[in-house]
DNA sequence: AGCACA
């Protein structure tokens, strides 16, 4: 496969990023992108002349870090097909929280790394990089239990939203979604009420809205489910 | 192309 022969892993790692993203932005957008799979833990992105153009997203779970790598593999990102891997390492933060983390051995590894490349790292403003935006992620409800689908589909620039009160309308929706970028229309359908579509110009947009509304509750029995429509 | 976390 494409991931080689790195055993799978908690973290992705993400390479073929657009480099004129800003760090702050490219970590947002990646957190918007991929929690619809799993909670992140942290996301690590330099800019330094070896690490730019990649980056790392730390999932809780290694099955979601599994789904993230095959369904968003060559996703246009930035006008840039993403190109995942699983991390060939554990991150630190995750061995910290396993209490494996072994300060010293850290030291050292990095000093054999220095020696065979002459590359001084550079400040990384350490803006929160995962818990801002729109308070934490949902932690796991409206799995959809028809068993239609189970493994997230495929990214489209189609959203499919599910469990909303009958007496939603199109407008509210808009209210909703238009403040995305990319938005293009709601779609509902008379005779099925609880569901809509919402179209957006590109997967990436309808992908950042996704994860920004996704849970958002019109009543507080109705937290939305959105996935991408079917193709 | 390039696997870090200070």
């Amino acid at each position: 496969m494409l991931t080689g022969d790195i055993p799978p892993n908690q973290t992705i790692y993400i390479k073929n990023l657009n480099e004129k993203v800003k760090k702050e932005e490219l970590k947002r957008s990646l957190y918007a992108l991929f929690s619809q799979y799993g909670r992140i833990v942290d996301i690590v992105a330099l800019k330094t002349p070896k690490l730019r153009g990649q980056a790392w997203v730390v999932f809780s779970e290694v099955t979601a870090a599994s789904n993230a790598v095959r369904q968003m593999q060559n996703f246009p990102f930035y006008d840039k097909p993403m190109r995942i891997q699983y991390s060939k390492t554990k991150s630190d933060c995750i061995a910290k929280a396993e209490g494996t983390y072994d300060k010293k051995k850290k030291q050292e590894e990095k000093v054999e790394r220095k020696t065979r490349g002459r590359e001084g790292p550079q400040t990384t403003t350490s803006n929160g990089p995962t818990a801002d935006t729109n308070g934490g992620p949902p932690a796991s409800t409206w799995q959809a239990k028809s068993g239609a689908q189970e493994a997230a589909a495929e990214p489209n620039n189609i959203l499919f939203i599910q469990n909303l009160p009958y007496e939603t309308t199109c407008m509210m929706l808009e209210v909703l979604f238009k403040q995305y970028p990319g938005f293009r229309e709601v779609r509902m359908i008379e005779a099925k009420p609880g569901i809509a579509f919402v179209e957006f110009e590109d997967d990436m947009q309808s992908s950042v809205a996704m994860q920004a509304l996704q849970g958002f509750k019109i009543t507080p029995q109705n937290p939305m489910a959105i996935t991408y429509a079917k193709k």
